[in-house]
This record gives C-alpha cells, sequence and structure tokens, in this order.
DNA sequence: AATCCGGGGAC
DNA sequence: GTCCCAGGATT
C-alpha cells in the first residue's frame, strides 16, 4: 500500500510546516477565525458545507447576532432559525444545527465537546466537521478531508481519477491523518489545507507560482495540474412541476407549511400542488388544497437544483377559506420561504 | 455505493 | 450550457 508517492517523513514535515508559514502570511481575515469559539465553529461549518466561503459571511454574522451561544439557538423556534437560514439552501443543515444546540444543552451541559466521537454524535456533524471542530479549535491532530483537501493532496501526489470515488476518499483521509499527524500546529495546517484550495490550488485555474508546496507537487511536475482530479458525471435532472396560488386579502397572504421530508423540508410557501407532469387549469382547480373562486395566471418560470428542473406555475387567486395561516405581507421576513417562492410572491404583489 | 438535499458563482 | 462548493443523512 504506501507506495513512494507517500512522502518520506522528513519531507512531510518540511511539507507541513511550509504550509502552516502560508497559511500564516496569507489567511483571509474571515469572521468565525476572530475568538475561535466552538460555538462559532460549529455554525460556520453548517453554513459552509457544499457553500462557498463569499455566501456565507454575511449570513454568518447575522445568525450570530440573532443566536449568539447555544443557549439561545436551542431556546429558539425552529421557524426562526430556517428564516435565519432562507436562501442559503441544504435546510437540513439548519435543522440539525438547531436540534445539535439541543443535544449539547440536554446531554452536555451546554458545552460543545472536544473528541471528535461525541462531536460526531451531533446530528449534522459528520467526520469532516467533527475533524474541523477538534483540530480547528481544540487543537488536536485529527484530520479533515472536504472537496479542497481532496483536490490539493490528488493533486500533490498525482492521484488520478474523480474526487467522489470511494478509493480516493480513503486515501485522501489516510493521508490527511499522515500530515497532521507530523506537524505541530494541526489547526493551522488543516485551515492552510482548505484556504490553499480554495485560493490557489482552485479547480479552474491554479496559480502554481505563488504555490508553497509546488516543490512537493508531482502533478507540476508530470504537467497534469489541469487534469487533475477528472470531472465527475452527474445524473440527469427530473422534471417537477409546482402550481402556486398568491391569495391575499388585504394585506395578508395565505401560507402553508411544506412536509418534514424532501425538497424544501418544513419551509413555507403559498398553497401550491406539486405533479412531476404538466397538469390541466381543470384539475389544478379540482385538487387544490384551497376553494378556488378564480385564479389568474401570472407568471413562469423554471428553477434549477442540483437534481430538480422545478417549473413553478404562478397563479394569483381569490378564496372565501378564512381558515389557515393568513401572513403579514410587511412581515415575510420572519417566514422561512425558498428563494423561488420569494421570486413567486413579487412577481404577485408587483 | 448511489441518491437526495439549494442556490449561486465561475467559466 | 457545465462544474463546483469548509458534507451529511438516508437508502
Amino acid at each position: 500500500m504506501s507506495r513512494c508517492s507517500f512522502g518520506d517523513r522528513a519531507s512531510d514535515r518540511h511539507l507541513c510546516q511550509s504550509l502552516v508559514d502560508w497559511f500564516g502570511l496569507f489567511a483571509r481575515d474571515l469572521p468565525w477565525r476572530s475568538g475561535r469559539s466552538a460555538y462559532a465553529a460549529l455554525v460556520s461549518e453548517a453554513m459552509l458545507q457544499q457553500t462557498q466561503v463569499s455566501r456565507v459571511v454575511d449570513r454568518f454574522n447575522q445568525f450570530m447576532k440573532r443566536f449568539p451561544d447555544v443557549e439561545s439557538l436551542a431556546a429558539a423556534e425552529q421557524m426562526e432559525v430556517l428564516a435565519m437560514w432562507q436562501g442559503l439552501g441544504y435546510y437540513s443543515r439548519a435543522r440539525n444545527l438547531h436540534q445539535a444546540a439541543r443535544v449539547i444543552m440536554d446531554r452536555f451541559e451546554g458545552v460543545i465537546p472536544s473528541c471528535p466521537e461525541q462531536l460526531q454524535s451531533l446530528p449534522g456533524v459528520g467526520r469532516y466537521t467533527a475533524g474541523a471542530i477538534a483540530s480547528i479549535v481544540f487543537d488536536r491532530p485529527e484530520p479533515i478531508v472536504d472537496g479542497n483537501v481532496q483536490r490539493v493532496l490528488m493533486r500533490l501526489h498525482a492521484r488520478r481519477g474523480e474526487q467522489s470515488g470511494s478509493a480516493n476518499i480513503n486515501w485522501t483521509w489516510k493521508r490527511a491523518a499522515e500530515l497532521v499527524g507530523t506537524t505541530d500546529d494541526p489547526a493551522a495546517f488543516n485551515e492552510g489545507l482548505m484556504e490553499l484550495g480554495a485560493t490557489v490550488c482552485s479547480r479552474n485555474s491554479p496559480s502554481c507560482d505563488s504555490c508553497p508546496l509546488a516543490d512537493h507537487c508531482r502533478s507540476l511536475e508530470a504537467g497534469m495540474v489541469d487534469s487533475i482530479p477528472r470531472p465527475r458525471k452527474r445524473a440527469a435532472r427530473t422534471a417537477l412541476h409546482q402550481y402556486c396560488v398568491v391569495f391575499r386579502r388585504r394585506d395578508k397572504l395565505l401560507l402553508q407549511q411544506r412536509a418534514g421530508k424532501g425538497l424544501w423540508a418544513n419551509m413555507w410557501e403559498v398553497p401550491t400542488i406539486e405533479s412531476r407532469t404538466r397538469i390541466s387549469s381543470e384539475s389544478i382547480v379540482d385538487r387544490f388544497p384551497v376553494p378556488l373562486v378564480d385564479i389568474e395566471r401570472i407568471d413562469r418560470f423554471v428553477h434549477r437544483t442540483t437534481h430538480r428542473d422545478v417549473t413553478f406555475h404562478v397563479y394569483r387567486g381569490s378564496t372565501r377559506q378564512r381558515s389557515g395561516h393568513w401572513h403579514d405581507i410587511g412581515h415575510l421576513d420572519e417566514v422561512p420561504l425558498s428563494n423561488p417562492q420569494r421570486r413567486l410572491i413579487a412577481a404577485v404583489l408587483d
């Protein structure tokens, strides 16, 4: 197994030190890096899952202002937590983070644990996030592997294949563990590895001229940087149609909450029926959950997610129904709505 | 091992 | 159009 592609220990120590030194000089000034509380790390790591740093910075600051500690988050209503997450996507992260705060209060006396096993017992905290908190906050020599680390180490050792292949994933965890075990500063090493991937060893046009690890890089040596890792092929998207009717009564809109599983779970929406295929306007009226007096088509657009093309068919409607959750138009920010829901509501109200 | 879960930025 | 992003849970 251990081939010559694994550097010897002296070489590894040099590599780690080069990276730690580089990180000390070039680390970006990010909000969750000041203070270094375990709570800030937990929140930022949850937000950063599959999400780029630039999209998170403002949202992290807002979230921390509203929920400054584990206790305040644990005490919050789910609706408000989801509303703070609105637009970030992958809303199970918010539900899991909220639940994690309650577990920390109930089972860990309000103190975020430092050992990876206990961290991983928290909902939404997997191998990566547990390792990140353990190493970055508590200085433990725990490895972490995210998309950046995977790409950097594969390039460093000229590993062929896709990032997502299990052989490469296992190999990368092993190599990351080996490296973090040789450094004196696991926190700076792990963050440096991710930082390098995000800013220098980027997916498309890496800046090898300014890379602190260029002397160690097998794929640079072999001229293979651009072909590692190989792009993965993705499954085709499936179609989904949503027929959405905006009911307005004075300054209120009728809203409903989505199911607890699946797309946009537990998020809110205007009354909607879903179908895998297009359906006629007659069957819309027949199947609609709210008794319709009449409807008028306003808009239609396609919202694309990773796995679906969702066509939103947008109507304005009227009803005599008084029951249900009629929400103030001026306070829609307090309601967790997906981005396409905000878009269609705006299209009808404007 | 494969699939699902959002949304947007970069190309 | 494509790919990817400080991944995790579920099947």
